[in-house]
DNA sequence: GGTTAAACTTATCAAATGTTAAGGCTGTTT
DNA sequence: AAACAGCCTTAACATTTGATAAGTTTAACC
């Protein structure tokens, strides 16, 4: 019955490995189970916390992720939603091996496939493949960061807000209000007459 | 002359690669000079415009180029500055094949060996050398981007100055207030305004 | 040398966002 | 049921930033 389970798991994450790399027979089922392990994170729980070198990379099978830096009067900024079938890193760490400038922390009950730094490191430079997968997977967050730059420099939170709606549809309503706020990097008061507006105009 | 003025430009592209490449002698001049073309741009010119597709990277010897969004009233906002020994492109939009969402322009001559989308593909898609380095510079550019978004979530304009001005120390001299404002995300006055204020403090 | 255009500064007022404080609502704990 | 904590809202005031306008400096051009 577990087994059943955890090969549905494998099955998530296969068919995502495959979807990036073209649709490509690549990775069987027994590659995959040697280099990943189900782990589970309950709400509250973290991934990654702020000044650990991270050891692994995960794959949310099941879930919802935070990213977030703590500023030094404590207060929390969200950098980062991951869900199902987005893989959760704090990878320029876990890349050059130094501590994470942010905390991972579980928003919701989450099932994850981790893969540790010394398997990471013997996939990516042995097997054309995965060094693929990963550009590709890199090239994917940086053109995400790129968006939320040209945001940033150019829209007022109002706007933003507007936009995280539209590009966060499905999520939006996991996520509080607050937690909104912080990833829009405005106070939740801000945020809170922001949507006071929307009501009045639309109402 | 002209020979060896360009043999020296593909020596700083070589060993460029050589460096990012953990020194590994993985190139030789033919293969780089049958890849790499030089260019020149004038102070003013574009390297790429919004909306067209890129087809292809550079790499700048000798000079200094802004990356920069036009929003619908029509102000620039930069993105970003590559100088000596960077590598230039619209990135994600060259890599998609897809029309780019800003403008790179050159704010000093400036001297590039650039490579074109065909003899990208074949490099990136054969070489697992031309792999590693592609996606170790995207981890680079992906750092970088992601230490701006760090700081427009916790910094304000003050704060975001004083850094640039810690990070671009040799360059920032080299770029104008209204540039520099730009790249901030705050207007030219706003900039000017907290010059003044620095001034006051320090002076 | 004089003209012009662009860059930079300063001032004033308006709008957006932060800060502090208070109160309501909800779900949890005891 | 009562107490409590966390989330959300609202209000009042302070600060930051934007918008407009005017003036100065700088640099380029004729």
């Amino acid at each position: 019955m577990q087994l059943t389970i955890k090969n549905k798991n494998y099955d998530v994450l296969i068919s995502e490995l495959k979807r990036v790399n073209d649709n490509k027979d690549a990775f069987n089922e027994d590659e995959i189970k040697s280099a990943f392990k189900t782990e589970y994170y309950s709400k509250g729980e973290s991934f990654i916390r702020t000044g650990d070198v991270p050891n692994k990379i995960g794959f949310i099978v099941k879930g919802l992720m935070k990213y977030y830096y703590i500023d030094p009067e404590g207060n929390e900024w969200i950098k980062f939603f991951s869900a199902e079938r987005d893989f959760v890193a704090s990878y320029a760490s876990f890349l050059y091996q130094i501590p994470s400038l942010y905390n991972i922390e579980a928003l919701e009950n989450t099932t994850i496939l981790s893969i540790n730094y010394k398997m990471y490191l013997n996939n990516i430079n042995k097997l054309m493949t995965w060094c693929i997968i990963a550009r590709k997977y890199t090239e994917k967050i940086y053109y995400e960061k790129e968006k939320r730059e040209a945001s940033f420099l150019q829209k007022d939170a109002s706007e933003r807000y507007s936009d995280f709606l539209n590009d966060y549809k499905q999520l939006s309503n996991r996520i509080s209000l607050k937690d909104t706020a912080s990833f829009l990097g405005i106070t939740p008061i801000s945020l809170s007459r922001i949507r006071n507006k929307f009501k009045n105009k639309n109402g």
